[in-house]
DNA sequence: GTCTATACTAGGATAGAC
DNA sequence: GTCTATCCTAGTATAGAC
């Protein structure tokens, strides 16, 4: 029996259902809410994105906030598989720094709606109002975050130790470096035609302020 | 006539009305939209802040558009006025930069619902939905913020001349030295009772990292 | 000037048809 | 699985009393 109308599958690999729907939903969340926020942006909206209605959303995500979530988690599994190679291989402190730094400025470019969600914040939204089971899921995002931000900690300690790296607090040097980065989801916006340019020039800019800024003075 | 409660008074002073309650209004609403963003602010709220409902506000701005603009403009009004005579004055480029960054992190602290609010950004908001005056409005809280960016493109620029500071473009340097800074918005969340504490440990931190990465490598 | 209605709409969420 | 229809709440904004 060729030819089925792809059906559940195997129901072992679908914590949920159709997968490639759900990206689909995904990446049209992204962008709305990119563009206008969290409590701006309607499911409506949403599924206008897909040329469907509410009720194709509805099926795949039993809330808004559960939709936010999961745009969420995908940005942050993308930052750390692409990031934690580079800060484990075997290059000094601040090589693999640099390398971070560019490839994360690369993913905020490449993958702009999700890093734009990301630096949104989830603690803010829904303040008080949410069920237990969404608690669960949040604290599990912020410690995702948390586990990205611990991978540049680690790898700025150490360039402390070497003294590659100016003395003081790595957690103050990790906002500082996140700052100078996530604030070009605020002010950049993207052609929407122009998926993946790679403006080298201010990649280099941005770069090398960073390691710059790190650096000891006397290294 | 003594012991009038405070009327309208000379009717020059007012393109409003009782400037007090306007900034009190201002303070509430600040607070409000910087714990819940401009969309999930209900003026409800703003008005329970005030011990007070909908009729005070509406009173004195005709909606919650024109509301949130107004905090924009009194957190540019502030930041220009703090950073323009040290932008001006008759030091070396980087002296003065240093002050100027030192200046906006304080600034950040001290007011912190006003500058986070500012951090949000103002067009993404609206969008389509705005009358002609909102529009006008708009322009001209993004021609504030313009200038207020200028103050520090125009140092960079001489810090470049004078080989103080690496070559680059300095609007893209100005972005980066701004995102070090405005982060903190997104990630820093003042103890509800410390106004005011001065927690030299950070900025200096962040003071050095910036003046580093500005600077020349041969500086 | 501030309050208490009240009108009006957008939008989250669900039920049930197909 | 997706759509249509509907419920229901929250919240903007206004009118009119005090």
């Amino acid at each position: 029996m060729p030819s089925q109308t792809k059906k559940k599958l195997s129901s072992a690999a679908s914590a949920g259902l159709d997968e490639s729907v759900r990206l689909e939903i995904l990446s049209a969340a992204a962008e709305a809410f990119m563009k206008n926020g969290f409590a701006a942006t309607s499911i409506d909206t949403v599924a206008d994105m897909l040329g469907a209605t509410k009720g194709r959303v509805y099926y795949y995500y039993k809330s808004k906030a559960d939709l936010f979530f999961d745009v969420y988690r995908e940005a942050m599994r993308i930052n750390i598989d692409t990031i934690r190679p580079i800060a484990k291989s075997d290059q000094t402190p601040s090589e693999r720094l640099s390398l971070m730094a560019n490839a994360h400025l690369m993913l905020i470019l490449e993958h702009f709606p999700f890093q734009r969600v990301a630096t949104q914040g989830i603690e803010m939204h829904l303040s008080g109002s949410t069920t237990p089971e969404q608690r669960k899921v949040l604290s599990a995002l912020i410690s995702a975050r948390d586990r990205y931000e611990q991978l540049f900690v680690d790898v700025i300690s150490e360039g402390i130790a070497t003294g590659e790296f100016a003395d003081g607090d790595p957690r103050l040097k990790v906002k500082a470096v996140l700052g100078t980065l996530n604030w070009i989801t605020i002010w950049y916006r993207p052609k929407a035609g122009e998926t993946r340019q790679p403006p080298a020039k201010f990649a280099d800019e941005f770069v090398s302020y960073i390691t710059r800024g790190l650096r000891s003075p006397n290294g």
